[in-house]
DNA sequence: GGCCTCTCTAAGCAACCGCTCACCTTCGGA
DNA sequence: TCCGAAGGTGAGCGGTTGCTTAGAGAGGCC
């Protein structure tokens, strides 16, 4: 359970590297406010608003809309990709690496579903080059689960007729765990967590 | 492949009960533009502009724009629950109802992705009652995959945990397709239908 | 004190939004 | 031939949007 990230009062700060204080709680509120409204249907007073600020305090921190937007995406997969890769270079057989994987890449998204649910769904509202960098540090998601699952054919733990596609599959049911999750249902991030890892190695076809 | 759906030069008519004609061509054109943009995002002057018609035409068919998202996830939903119950209900063992109810419905979420992404993913702008309506619609879903996952386990023929978790999971990876898949991407709705019934059939532990 | 920088606000601009209204055209039925 | 209903349009209203501008405080440095 423990990270590298700085916590508050025990919530996960996963914003630490962002400053000064008032950009921070901007970043925050607008994270906040795209995951429970939609990009456009947020709007920049209201932004301003759930950080204590004026509207026209947004833009001494950011040139547009689309620049929080932009940010808070990067961040975003970049704190997913991170996860994923400490799992997929971690020691052990393919199947344990490929639990291990999907238990913290779903445990992420359900854990932080707010920033999960921009960062996956709002994707389009982005400018083609931001668009582009993104699309890019999802690619490299794509590669460090492939590698997994290559890794346990070559070794002929998995049994995988289709290793594209089903790497396609496992990040896609990791990835909608942000759309469903609930925070007030009846599964924890980590029981979530555990069941995906579960079907998952079912999907492959690991022995034992 | 052969759907009581109306065909007109090839292409799936969907849209048949929607009369009269203007009103059918307002709802098309409101569908193309909630899937490429967004609900929030597509204006109503978009909307009657791609029907052929100037923006006031829209209100004497539609009361305001929410009434079209609505019409949209209400037919949607119909259709895809249509899709899934032909296949729960039909003849045959679990594991034959369950491959034969993923493959349509997943067939279905990647050959009408545009109209799925709007029923999935636009919800949360309807307004309470009709919210309601289509979260009923959607729990129906639910109870049809259920239903062919306990009668797989009560005749021994599936290995299943956590009924009510894959459940979630079998429908969650099946409502996904909508998101990522792309018409000039390498596979066709049909083959990734296949693809992932294998993948479900798996997930339950499936014999044979 | 005098001055500069940083942060923030009140007020507001131009553009655009969903939606309405007064009016026009088409057309089937008596 | 007249009529009324149905379907359509151009213009535009009130309100909201993203963003800008002029200026006010606060604090550090000389």
């Amino acid at each position: 359970m423990s990270t590298a990230e700085e916590t508050v009062g025990g919530e996960p700060q996963p914003w630490g590297e962002v400053t000064p204080d008032a950009a921070r709680r901007l970043l925050v509120a607008a994270v906040e406010a795209f995951a429970e409204r939609g990009y456009h249907a947020t709007t920049t007073r209201d932004i301003a608003g759930r950080a204590g600020m004026s509207p026209a305090a947004l833009y001494i921190h950011y040139k547009t809309k689309e620049e929080l937007l932009h940010r808070i995406s990067r961040i975003g997969h970049e704190k997913a990709l991170d996860v994923l890769r400490t799992a997929a270079d971690s020691e052990g057989t393919p199947a344990e690496r490929l639990a291990e994987a999907v238990r913290s890449f779903v445990r992420w998204h359900a854990g932080q579903h707010t920033v999960a649910r921009v960062v996956q769904y709002e994707l389009d509202a982005l400018g083609p080059d931001a668009r582009a960098e993104i699309v890019e540090l999802r690619r490299r998601n794509d590669a460090a689960v492939r590698g997994i699952i290559e890794d346990g054919v070559a070794a002929g733990d998995f049994d995988v007729p289709d290793v594209r596609g089903t790497t396609l599959a496992v990040l896609s049911l990791c990835i909608d765990v942000a759309r469903w999750f609930n925070v007030n249902g009846p599964r924890t991030p980590d029981e979530v967590g555990a069941l995906y890892a579960d079907l998952v190695l079912r999907m492959v076809g690991a022995k034992g």
